[in-house]
DNA sequence: CGCGTTTGACCAGCGC
DNA sequence: GCGCTGGTCAAACGCG
């Protein structure tokens, strides 16, 4: 990571380029909310190499973005107005600064020294990502609060078509599980909209301060609008490590779960998540699959793709501190991760990730050669993980 | 027992 | 300063 120690300040710094044909529609003119790079600058994202991980909300390698940003089509304004943020966005927008940083907001960075003057550390995966740094968790909860609140708090914004709902629920919401294990801690009627949001955060491993925010959208019902904010601090939930606490698929919420509660453990959850990627379709039970990926800091550095992928649809952010070499580092072996892909199990997952759901214009560009990016985009697995996408790409494809 | 969700309360950001 | 709103806490409870 070296300078640049692969933290979020760099990698936002790095991306902070202009995309002109991008934020016309709800950003103020010349406003560079939502970042479209014109090029995968796969510099940008030199992989961890010390079990760090590099920051999941941007990542100007990832040919998704590339792919998604030609194939733009959607006013950016749907995905906040889905959350309800566009006052937010004009926020965002407006409280950017020329050093424009959530964390070093957050941080509290002393203006001389540039350390961490406040009890409020620094994302611990910001942290831990860096190059010798010591490590700084949040572990109070009233630290936590000091952080928790609405304003400096980078969030990435995912717009998923949802998946069915079953009638009856009061919640209204499935919530698409993801390599990650969360944990409800929350949920709370938004104003404004006809559904609840629900809180999540990281039960993978203590500490991990990622959580998401999981909402209908109010504009469309079909869609989830999915709000990553902060990051995790910890390899993904592998079967060795921090397995307790994956998110039950609770019955009553997600008719697609079985009796069996196994497949939800983080192990099988894997499976799940890979499964989805790789083998049986579903049906998506948005017929616009319309993909979103919204990606945002406190000072309104944000970055959007969309693309229509007509039966397609894929959720960027599933993985969106995913981390292959940490995981690999840790202790998966890839051919035992993989293996393990073999097997399918139903599941809400793959109503985001069904078979081949890389858009039928990627695929056909990719027949055309005409483009890299969406080479690239052609593997699920490079969308879900931002950061490794290069290390892991070949090794799946061939799966 | 350890994990999860549910849900009301609490608290802070924000607009007025 | 006040009220609204959103985000989080934590107790209670359910589940395997």
């Amino acid at each position: 990571m070296d300078n640049s120690r692969g933290d979020l300040t760099d990698i936002i710094r790095s991306r902070a380029l202009p995309s002109p044909s991008e934020t016309a529609d709800v950003l103020p003119a010349g406003g560079n909310g939502w970042q479209l790079l014109p090029d995968p600058a796969p510099a940008c994202f030199p992989p961890p190499t010390d079990g760090g991980f590099a920051d999941p909300f941007v990542d100007s390698s990832d040919p998704l973005f590339h792919e998604l940003a030609r194939t733009s089509f959607f006013d950016s304004s749907e995905v906040a107005a889905a959350a309800g943020d566009v006052q937010k966005m004009m926020l965002w927008e407006e409280a950017r600064g020329p050093s424009g940083n959530l964390f070093s907001r957050m941080n509290q960075v002393s203006p001389g020294t540039g350390k961490v003057s406040g009890a409020v550390g620094p994302p611990p995966l910001l942290a831990a990502g860096g190059g010798g740094d010591e490590p700084v968790e949040i572990s109070s909860p009233r630290l936590m609060a000091g952080i928790k609140r609405r304003k400096s708090q980078a969030k990435k914004v995912v717009c998923i078509p949802a998946p069915a709902v079953t009638s009856g629920k009061s919640s209204g919401e499935v919530v698409p599980s993801d390599l990650w294990a969360w944990r409800k801690y929350g949920q709370k009627p938004i104003k404004g909209s006809p559904y609840p949001r629900g809180y999540y955060r990281c039960s993978s491993s203590k500490g991990c301060s990622a959580r998401k925010q999981v909402e209908r959208s109010r504009t469309d019902p079909n869609m989830l609008v999915i709000t990553y904010t902060s990051e995790h601090n910890h390899p993904w939930p592998t079967q060795r490590n921090a397995l307790a606490g994956s998110t039950r698929t609770q019955p009553s919420k997600v008719n697609t779960s079985s009796s069996s509660t196994s497949k939800n453990s983080p192990r099988n959850r894997h499976k799940n998540f890979m499964t989805n990627v790789t083998e049986e379709p579903k049906e998506c039970s948005s017929s616009s699959t319309l993909f979103a990926v919204k990606e945002e800091d406190a000072y309104g550095e944000m970055e959007r793709a969309w693309v229509d992928s007509g039966d397609h649809v894929f959720d960027h952010a599933f993985d969106e501190s995913f981390n292959m070499s940490s995981m690999m580092s840790e202790s998966s072996q890839p051919d035992d991760f993989f293996a393990d892909l073999a097997e399918l199990d139903p599941d809400p997952m793959n109503i985001v990730f069904p078979k081949g759901f890389v858009g039928d214009k990627m695929d056909q560009e990719r027949k055309n050669g005409s483009s890299n990016s969406s080479k690239n985009a052609m593997n699920p697995f490079d969308m879900f993980d931002w950061e490794e996408r290069d290390a892991f790409g070949e090794e799946r494809r061939g799966l």
